[in-house]
DNA sequence: TTGAAAGCGTTACCAT
DNA sequence: ATGGTAACGCTTTCAA
C-alpha cells in the first residue's frame, strides 16, 4: 500500500494525499475527510525509508553506549529506559549502537549512513573522539555526562566531583578520619572515563581540605571484586573506617566483605557514594547515597537534543545536576567502636548487617 | 555526498559503483580499486534510507519491551544488552520500541512504517495481541516467552514452570514443609504475563505432588514491597520456612524483611528462585537460585530472527531452557531451628543475614 | 484549494 | 564487464 494507491481510491492527487496527512499546507474538510477515510479503511501509514529519504529526517534518535564486556550496570540501563521513554513523547525512535570508540562499525553505520537525526551519547570519556567527531561534523548530539572541556557544548552531566565531595564531608562530619575511595574499574579509570576521573578528583580534594588519610582503588563490576576490594582496604589499613564509592555493582561484595571482616555497618564502618536510588534501598543496610538521577538525566538529554534538532542554530545548552544526599543507613558516628585488631576475621562475632531491631 | 559523485569521479556508472561495493556482481580488479580509492578518499558511505527504499531491507531489528512504569529488572535489561550485541555481529541495528500492546503508537510505527525487517518481543503474555498482529500478517518476529499456544512459532524461552518445580522440589528434598511463592506483582499476573502464570503453576503442581502446605503471593517489583511481603507471609503463617520466587528486584526487600522478623537465611529460613546470576551473587547470602541466561537468550533470539529472514520459508524453530539451579547459601535444611513464635518481631534477637565466618 | 512533476539516493533489471 | 534507466514511495516546489 502506498500514497499513490491511496491518492486514487480517493480520487486526489498524492501531493493532496501527503499535505493532507501532514496538514503542511490547507485540505478542504471534503477532501480531507474523503482521503482520511481511505486511510483508515486500508490501515495506511507512510513508509519511513521514503519519507526519510525524501525529507532528509529519520525520526529517530542514536543512543550511543559502550559494549558491555560483561553486563550493564543498573544505572546505565536505566538511562537507556529513560532515553527511550522521553523519545516516545515527541514520537521519535531510539536506535542503539553499542559503541565505545568512533571507529566501531555500529557508530559509523549511525553517522555515515545518517540513519539519525540526532545522537546521545553515554559514559563519556575526558578525552572522548566519539565526541571529538561528532562536534568536527557538526552532527546534532547531546552527551550524558562531559569531557574534559564541556565549553560550547550540549551535554547532562552529574557533578561527580561535587558529589563525592559531599559523601566525603559527610563522612568527616560523622567522624571518620581514615576513609576509602572505591572507584570504577582501573581499566575504565585508564580510558579516561569522565566520572571515574572527576569522581577521584572530588574525593581526594575534599579529603586533602579535611584532612582525612586516605588510599584510593579501582574495582570491577561485581560483587566478587567488591569484596575483594574490602579485604585489600583493610589489609592496607586495618583502621579504616569508612569508603566512599562509584562503584554501584560492587556494593554488595562490599558489604559482605565487610560483614566477613566483622566490620558492622554503619557501627563500626560507614559507606556512602553515589548509585541508582532503587539500587540503594534493595541493600542492607540501605545506602546513605547521592541518587543518581537516571530517568532525570535521560529526559534532559532527550529535551535537548530535541531542541537542538528544532532550532539548528540555537546556543549550546547543558544541565549539570548536584543531587543531594539521601541520608539512609549506611553512614552513622565514627569511633562508636574502636575498630578491631588486624587479626583474621574468623574469630569475630558475627556481623549482623545493620539491622537494629530494637528501638 | 552520493553515488552519482563517486561514479562521476571514478570516471563509471552508478550501477557499477553498487556492484563494486555489494558485490553482487562481478567488478574489474582495476575498476573495483578506482572506485574504492575515490570512496576512501571522500569517506562514502550509502544513505540507509535510499537504500531501504530501493532494495525493501533496512538492516534494522525492532525490540518491542514493555515501557518501565518505574524502572527495568535486570533481566529484562541483561536482554536488552545481549540483543544488541548480538544483531551488532551480523551488522543489525537495533530499534527500541516501548510498546506493551498491540496499539502502541510506537510498536505501530516499528510496523507500518516499515521501519524494522524483523522483530523480538519481550515480556510475553499468555494471550498476546503483539504476538497475535504479527502472525496474521506474517511478519517476520521472534518472541522472548511464548503464548498460551506457541506451536508453530519462532521463540526462545525458560521453562518457568519446570525451573519453579525443580525450586520447589530442592526446597522439598531440604524438608521444608510450608513454603510461600513470591511472584511478580497482581497487576502483570492479571496481564497475563506467560513467566507469573507459568511460575505459579509449576509451584501449585510440585507443592501438590510434595503435599507442601502453600500460599502464593504478588509483590511489587521494588525492596520495599518484598519486605512488606515477608511481613505479610509470616502473618499469614509463622511456620513458613521457605519461599521461592520469580521477583529478582524485590529479593532484597524480602531478605531485610526476613532480618527483620529474626529468621536467619538459610539456617531457619530457605529462600530460592529463578533470577539473573550476577545479581543471584550479590545479595547476601548469595543466592541459591535458577540462573537466567539472559545473555543466552537474547543470542538466540537473534540467531533465529536472522535465520528467519534470511530463509523466509525456513519452518518455524524454537529454543526451550531449562537452566540448572546454581545451588548457593541461601537455602539450608527446615528445622534446623523450630521457627519462632508469632509474637512481634521487635523482641527477638537481631538477625546475621546468613553469614559463617566460623568454619 | 488542488495537481503535476522534479527530486531524494539507492538498487536491480535489461541491454550491450 | 559495464552502462542506462526504471523503479522504490514519499515530500515539496511550481503552476494553475
Amino acid at each position: 500500500m502506498n500514497i499513490g494507491e491511496i491518492a486514487r481510491r480517493a480520487g486526489v492527487s498524492r501531493s493532496t494525499v501527503s499535505y493532507a496527512l501532514s496538514g503542511k499546507r490547507p485540505v478542504s474538510d471534503d477532501t480531507r475527510r474523503k482521503i482520511q477515510q481511505v486511510v483508515d479503511e486500508l490501515d495506511y501509514q507512510p513508509s519511513a525509508s521514503a519519507r526519510a529519504l525524501a525529507n532528509g529526517r529519520t525520526s529517530t534518535l542514536g543512543l550511543v553506549f559502550p559494549p558491555a564486556g560483561n553486563h550493564y550496570t543498573g544505572m546505565q540501563l536505566d538511562f537507556i529506559g529513560s532515553v527511550v521513554e522521553a523519545a516516545a513523547v515527541y514520537d521519535y525512535d531510539v536506535l542503539l549502537s553499542p559503541s565505545g570508540v568512533d571507529s566501531d562499525r555500529s557508530f559509523q553505520r549511525l553517522l555515515g549512513e545518517r540513519r539519525v537525526d540526532g545522537a546521545i551519547l553515554m559514559e563519556i570519556k575526558l578525552e572522548d573522539d566519539r565526541v571529538d567527531h561528532l562536534a568536527a561534523v557538526g552532527f546534532p548530539s547531546v552527551t550524558i555526562g562531559r569531557t574534559a572541556r564541556p565549553e560550547g557544548g550540549w551535554w547532562v552531566s552529574l557533578d561527580h566531583t561535587a558529589l563525592v565531595e559531599a559523601c566525603v564531608h559527610h563522612l568527616a562530619d560523622l567522624g571518620h578520619r581514615r576513609v576509602a575511595f572505591v572507584n570504577r574499574p582501573e581499566q575504565l579509570l585508564r580510558a579516561g572515563y569522565e566520572s571515574a576521573h572527576r569522581g577521584l578528583d572530588g574525593f581526594t580534594k575534599a579529603a586533602a581540605e579535611r584532612g582525612l588519610t586516605v588510599r584510593t582503588y579501582c574495582c570491577g563490576d561485581d560483587a566478587a571484586s567488591g569484596q575483594a576490594c574490602v579485604e585489600r582496604i583493610l589489609r592496607d589499613d586495618p583502621a579504616t573506617t569508612a569508603l566512599v564509592t562509584l562503584n554501584e555493582a560492587a556494593v554488595g561484595g562490599l558489604y559482605r566483605g565487610l560483614a566477613l571482616a566483622g566490620r558492622h555497618v554503619p557501627r563500626d564502618f560507614s559507606v556512602t557514594g553515589v548509585v541508582a536510588g532503587h539500587w540503594a534501598e534493595t541493600v542492607t543496610p540501605q545506602l546513605t547515597a547521592a541518587d543518581v538521577p537516571a530517568a532525570e538525566l535521560g529526559r534532559l538529554a532527550v529535551d535537548l537534543l530535541v531542541e537542538r534538532l528544532d532550532h539548528p542554530d540555537a546556543p549550546p545548552r547543558h544541565h549539570l545536576l548536584t543531587p543531594p544526599i539521601s541520608l539512609r543507613a549506611s553512614t552513622g558516628p565514627a569511633g562508636a567502636t574502636p575498630a578491631p585488631d588486624a587479626g583474621p576475621a574468623g574469630a569475630t562475632p558475627v556481623a549482623d548487617a545493620g539491622l537494629d531491631t530494637a528501638p
